[in-house]
DNA sequence: GACAAATTAGAACGTTCGGTCTATTTTTAT
DNA sequence: ATAAAAATAGACCGAACGTTCTAATTTGTC
């Protein structure tokens, strides 16, 4: 009897559902969310799909528990190093410093990451996981800028629009990375840093 | 015996693609690429799905015809106001505004642009019209910005950065306005112009 | 009005999907 | 060593997919 109420993962457990988790990854990178079937995970790790149903209870926690792993991750990466900095200028450009850094480590956890959020649909159609993330990310964002505003190191820019754009610049980045891997990712984000500190100067 | 070699289409076969067309672009914007099943197209205008096969010889072909007259009717509108204006300023100015009215004219069809040409996908897997897209979208948007630094009126940045995340900025834009029906169009696009004048500039 | 072509509906096909079920093997604990 | 639990393989299910086929109906033409 496994995972009712608050038993927890055996240690077999725990690297089974890594690794069914690291081929979703892969396969979403790949092939997309649309190609990112339970059958292939399971082939790719060479076990029974039923085992990845066993593992999880459903295709949908597996995308799930897949995403939120990824966020961590990032963010866990991401975060430190905006508060590292005190000014808002600083903050920003280690943001997007961290970001690409974490982009060129985990190419393929933040293609997976897009391509799913942006396709994950509850039963009432919903892109719920899009609106969490997007949402999640103006929370962790919005009061950077927020800040730099009081501070009078920005401008007084609408916040959703400059969060936003960065948000989806970066994306850029990774998607003119995939269709073009030889590219410079430290000059694409010295670009980045230097058009948004222009962006928000006062 | 119809489209054989050039055949021209009747009035009435015209006016079933467009038909169906349209309902390919009402369901690809509401249920997303996925979800754009040919049978449901077929509902949609109340005829068997044999049909919408009868008319386009396979669901590609339903699909590329949709985004080709989609980049068509967007572009008629949005280069010729570009092209009015002389100054490298104003025609990024113009090309934002333009682009903007179009989005709030046509919501549907650049929704489910960027659902389909995010997960379309050949026999070899490629995302094939995400790369054209691109592609055509650089060469008409990097002459612009190239111009404008020749002129002197922009600053020397890297073409393809400021292209992409101009772009990602006005399909960010979408993205909220979709989640948020209620903000204003027009001031979201005004935050963009000075965000980007600030970061073209000289 | 008759005949051919164009258009349509609907059944059927093979494939893939997420998910369930059962039986078997492997692991763990005593 | 043995009994219980965990883990696995594989068959199976109903639903949905794109596509094909056939038969019927509508339309256009002379």
């Amino acid at each position: 009897m496994r995972s009712n109420s608050r038993k927890e993962f055996t240690f077999i457990e725990l690297a089974r559902r890594q690794q069914i988790i690291d081929a979703t990854i892969e396969s979403a990178a790949k092939e997309g969310y649309a190609g990112t079937a339970v059958s292939k995970v399971a082939q790719k790790v060479n076990i029974s799909k039923s085992v990845v149903l066993y593992h999880f209870r459903n295709k949908d926690e597996l995308i799930e528990e897949t995403v939120t792993q990824i966020y961590d991750s990032l963010w866990s990466f991401v975060q430190p190093r905006i508060l590292a900095e005190s000014t808002a200028n600083a903050q920003l450009r280690a943001y997007i410093e961290a970001e690409f850094e974490y982009l060129e480590m985990n190419r393929d956890q933040l293609l997976a990451l897009s391509s799913i959020i942006t396709n994950h649909r509850n039963k009432q159609g919903d892109l719920y996981l899009l609106e969490k993330a997007t949402e999640a990310y103006l929370d962790l964002i919005g009061p950077m800028l927020e800040a730099g505003q009081q501070s009078g190191d920005f401008r007084s820019f609408a916040i959703v629009p400059m969060a936003r754009t960065l948000m989806h610049a970066i994306n850029g980045a990774l998607e003119h990375w995939v269709r073009h891997p030889d590219i410079s990712l430290r000059d694409y984000a010295g670009e980045l840093m230097t058009l948004f500190d222009l962006a928000t100067q006062q």
